[in-house]
DNA sequence: TGTATTCCTTAAACTGGTTCAAGCAATCCT
DNA sequence: AGGATTGCTTGAACCAGTTTAAGGAATACA
């Protein structure tokens, strides 16, 4: 694995130099994980900004009653992790695992801050990054507040369509704000139509 | 008006020097708005990046049952907006407007753009910006997700002490996700406990 | 190959929050 | 000052989504 999503996805925004690129290189830890390995638990400081070249991981927070809420799923290209206890050094309250075998490059916190430092070109890129980000966000944010959880499905299936084929359902569920035995009579009420 | 809010703020982020703060200051267009009067409206592609100087302002998305949904109140020192039409030049599907009388400082898009390339110092700014809104922006979802009607109203409470005393409480209904009546019920179990 | 575990579904009872309708208080407009 | 509009509250009926419990299919594991 040496031609990395992420370099793609970087080129998009950002034109790097030889020198920058290996740079970059040469802070990334890649990392295979098995389908169900944690690379982040609760209650520890997150050390790490993730990047997922291949595969599915899934973030999500564990609440007082053993409930667990689906902030993210990452697949190719995208960023995760806990953003606030990597940025504010912080425990973090989430999990995050690998839905399937996955392959990951991963950013310490210390060579992040380097990075920017030293190529503040990365600035424009990780702005870019997070304020898309930050507009998907507060779209799921509105659709959360004004659509009935039917709709949230049907858009979920439109936006994600490959998700749904080795995603579980009750993660699914979690991610849209419901309980599996919902989505289910969701789904069934969706066939019969 | 000539000490901005806005100034002070960027400055725990970056250190301008007098030809930065300068520039900046020149493409900053301030504005005064009236209780009630709307600075972006719904269908056009929003113009300007929206930073509070004083008062509170509101960003909602109006549904196709004429029903409101708030994305966000904005007080002195935060920006505001249709991030997404501003960005992408999409027309928006928010509008904004004065809950009370209040200040704004606004940046037209070429402007922003322009910034953004002379003074690359300004990616830093915003990078951290749009990080912490998206961190914020995250925890909403999960409070949604996990947290009952009651539970984010308390959040609410704390989180926001001031607000409360001048939005209307059908608008923080719409923030919390809820009805103006279920938010009323709410309240009258919190006052006789 | 059998057994445990996990996931999905179904159904009945339930509840958190909505809807509808009405009344009252406050502000706005003239 | 009076009439209109807007905002908050209350209550009763209602509904979207939850809870609880159980059964069946698929995968994992010894």
């Amino acid at each position: 694995m040496d031609t990395f999503i992420l370099l793609k996805s970087i080129s998009k925004h950002i034109a790097l130099d030889a020198e920058e690129e290996k740079y970059l290189k040469s802070i990334l830890l890649p990392m295979k994980m098995q389908q169900n390995e944690f690379i982040e638990a609760t209650g520890e400081v997150t050390r790490y900004f993730i990047n997922v070249n291949e595969g599915c991981l899934m973030t999500y927070y564990t609440d007082s009653e053993a409930n667990d809420h689906v902030l993210q799923f990452a697949t190719a290209g995208w960023w995760t992790g806990d953003l606030n206890s990597f940025t504010n050094g912080e425990a973090s309250i989430y999990s995050t695992k690998a839905l399937t075998d996955s392959k990951v490059l991963l950013i310490p916190k210390i060579q992040m801050d380097e990075l920017l430092e030293r190529y503040p070109k990365f600035e424009k890129y990780f702005r870019i990054i997070f304020q898309n980000s930050l507009i998907t966000h507060q779209q799921r944010i509105l659709r959360n507040l004004s659509m009935s959880a039917e709709g949230r499905y049907q858009y979920f299936l439109k936006k994600y369509p490959t998700l749904e084929q080795f995603v579980p359902q009750k993660h699914i569920a979690s991610y849209l704000g419901i309980t599996p035995e919902f989505l289910s009579k969701v789904r069934r009420k969706l066939m019969e139509k």
